[in-house]
DNA sequence: GTCTATACTGTGATAGAC
DNA sequence: GTCTATCACAGTATAGAC
């Protein structure tokens, strides 16, 4: 098998990808339809049909391409090789939740399909068994670091902030996409004000 | 026009806009059909278009029910004359939203249908600037209480303080309908050390 | 082996006859 | 109030062009 070819049809799926992300940030998942699809990528219906079983394969690859994007983030926390207050662990998140206005509309609506579409549940959890132990990492790190706490006690310690950790940024994002006048930048103070660090 | 009459009509538009909210808890807005709020109504199409304009109606009826607990149990803390702690505020807010766990399941897909649907983001709106001067009030009034504030001074505090605690509010509705093995105590307890009082 | 154009089949919301 | 017809449109399959 060439290897262009593969590359070629990734390239395709992608592009597919990106035209649906489109239509449903415009009209949501099940309101936009594979006529929408269809047009705003240019192709035909069989062309797509060749890169995605359903509708439901392209919905699932579009809000894993969203969800995905804090994953993507927080990793880059690694590289920096410093351990990283609480509150840069969200802005971090954060910078690549919000970055593309369209992925954040996007992501409210995934967690509004997650509640009754148990492939999106999934993903979405999937996800969250990733971002979970990232969090707690940085946090139990940060606690032993800078509060001298044992590593025992900074894991304690970390896993109680965790959740409204993470809740912080929930806030921000759905108060971002809800609130057209929201002051993200007061926000972000905030919340540099309230978490330890 | 009899009295009675008027109550009937209103009684019966409340039981078919609780059988459609059945059928969104289940199947989401747009995922259930005018089918199935029939069958679970137990009425006939007809009938429920006496009530009704259409499904777009009964969705907003619904999403205003869901969304309307937050005002209605903000309210109760006015009647207890005292002044509520920051952290009072959101739980109370809180009990109220996530009490019923179909109504929470239900408020993230508002927030998702707000993302593409007009009507439902003004309501969304709409619902917004009664709660923000509530909660801004009640900061400010502790505030001033036991913080010693001026009144200009604690409403400066206050309204930088407000976007995070509805955002605490926002991240436990999220994980809350999200992650089914959620912790609502210990996130409680962990806002309550995070919010001053 | 990809794409285009078009046809098919079920189902949705709703209107109107009983 | 119910029941049933309508009518548009959804997602998808297919038949053939490049």
């Amino acid at each position: 098998m060439p290897k262009v070819t593969e590359q070629y049809r990734e390239t395709r799926r992608d592009e597919i990808a990106q035209a649906a992300l489109r239509c449903f940030a415009k009209k949501g998942f099940t309101g936009a339809s594979m006529a929408d699809i269809i047009a705003e990528s240019g192709l035909s219906a069989g062309a797509i049909y060749g890169h995605f079983e359903s509708k439901q394969q392209i919905m699932l690859s579009v809000a894993s391409l969203v969800i995905g994007d804090a994953v993507t983030e927080l990793e880059t926390l690694n590289a920096g090789g410093v351990v990283p207050t609480p509150s840069t662990v969200v802005m971090t998140i954060l910078a690549g939740v919000t970055s593309d206005v369209s992925h954040n509309q996007i992501l409210l609506q995934v967690w509004g399909e997650a509640m009754v579409d148990p492939k999106i549940r999934e993903l979405v959890s999937d996800v969250l068994t990733q971002i979970r132990p990232i969090y707690l990492r940085f946090l139990t790190a940060w606690a032993e670091e800078h509060e001298g706490l044992s590593k025992h006690d900074a894991t304690t310690w970390a896993s109680r902030l965790v959740p409204v950790t993470m809740g912080l940024a929930h806030g921000y994002i759905v108060q971002s996409a809800l609130f057209p006048d929201f002051d993200r930048p007061a926000y972000l103070a905030s919340i540099r004000e309230l978490l330890p660090g």
